[in-house]
DNA sequence: GAGAGTGACGTCAGGTACTGTCATCACTAT
DNA sequence: ATAGTGATGACAGTACCTGACGTCACTCTC
């Protein structure tokens, strides 16, 4: 007899997206995730820290990611083109989760909460990339500025990719507005 | 016989900073609040939506100043140059505000709820300022990118400000930054 | 292969944030 | 006087989250 079904994470986090899909973020309880998965409470509380934190799992190799692509960026690659090839990258990656990339911004674009917890996501985001860069040699405040110039473009870039369904791939939309941010802060 | 003391707003208010940094955010609880005083947890819950929201009350004022200053910059103005007015007429602000702006910012550091509920109040002023952009004339994506960076550069330079205490003003530090990041998005 | 862990889960008790509902009563307007 | 009105108190209830402890298939050791 085994004792328990394998993948109890996995069950949580497929049951927790499917129930706030359905019925939104506050209108679902954890009792509720828990007993779709065929747990209890308690045990999803060991998984996740909290009610929130189990859609955002997948956001440290999203960092790993960037953190990565600007640490192999070729010495000669200016600051800003080293996290440039960083959020090309992570489009890629979200390029090829498309519809579960949309389906889950959509969940969280719903809930104010959910909202918070993707911006503190995204702060320590661009924290790490600040570190990247200066492991890199950039000096502050320019690391940390244009690690938030890359937050930034991947956040305005990202939300244009996921209003309009039937347009350019996300890596594309991410240089073009990188190429419109250039073009903003140098006219002035 | 009156029958409540007046201002039982700012009560809540006083008493909340007080005790955040005396014990932490995390380690006081709502009715540690309300009893300090003099009111009841209900009261607290009815004057504040929750409990981070406290130390919150004054964001509503400075978004509209940097609207206002954005919908006043002369037509002449570049979208750059009317948030970089923007912001540092709220450097302004802050710095009359110094004590209270550094005890304020030690506090929400100090807990990463309140770090939270201070990102997506700085998300909802750049939406605000990209709307003030808009209403300029300025089109999608620049208006929002503009705006993005705007922020981005508050936020460096407000964490700046607060770290050395004997530097310079706030505003300066804001035009400064700005400056930087003009540097570090030309040269690529 | 018996005994001693070990780790993932269940069970239970409890604290705290937050909400809904109704009562109270100084104050205000007619 | 009388009838509101609005800020507050009192109370009950839900849901999130935590700590403590028990259970038992699995694994490791000798």
């Amino acid at each position: 007899m085994v004792r328990w079904q394998p993948d109890s994470r996995g069950r949580l986090e497929e049951a927790a997206l499917a129930l706030y899909a359905e019925r939104g973020f506050e209108n679902t309880t954890v009792a509720e995730i828990a007993a779709r998965a065929g747990l209890t409470e308690r045990t999803f509380f060991r998984h996740f820290a909290d009610k929130r934190e189990v859609l955002f799992w997948g956001s440290g190799s999203l960092q790993e990611l960037l953190v990565e692509t600007v640490a192999s960026a070729p010495d000669s690659a200016s600051p800003l083109e080293a996290v440039a090839a960083a959020i090309e990258a992570a489009g890629v990656l979200l390029q090829e989760r498309r519809d579960f990339s949309r389906q889950r911004q959509a969940i969280i674009a719903a809930s104010p909460e959910l909202r918070e917890r993707e911006l503190i996501k995204l702060a320590s985001l661009a924290s790490a990339l600040a570190d990247a860069l200066r492991r890199r040699g950039v000096e502050e405040p320019a690391a940390s500025l244009t690690a938030e110039v890359a937050v930034a473009v991947f956040k305005v870039a990202f939300a244009r990719w996921v209003e309009k369904s039937n347009k350019k791939a996300l890596p594309r939309v991410m240089r073009d507005s990188l190429d419109e941010l250039k073009a903003v802060t140098a006219g002035a």
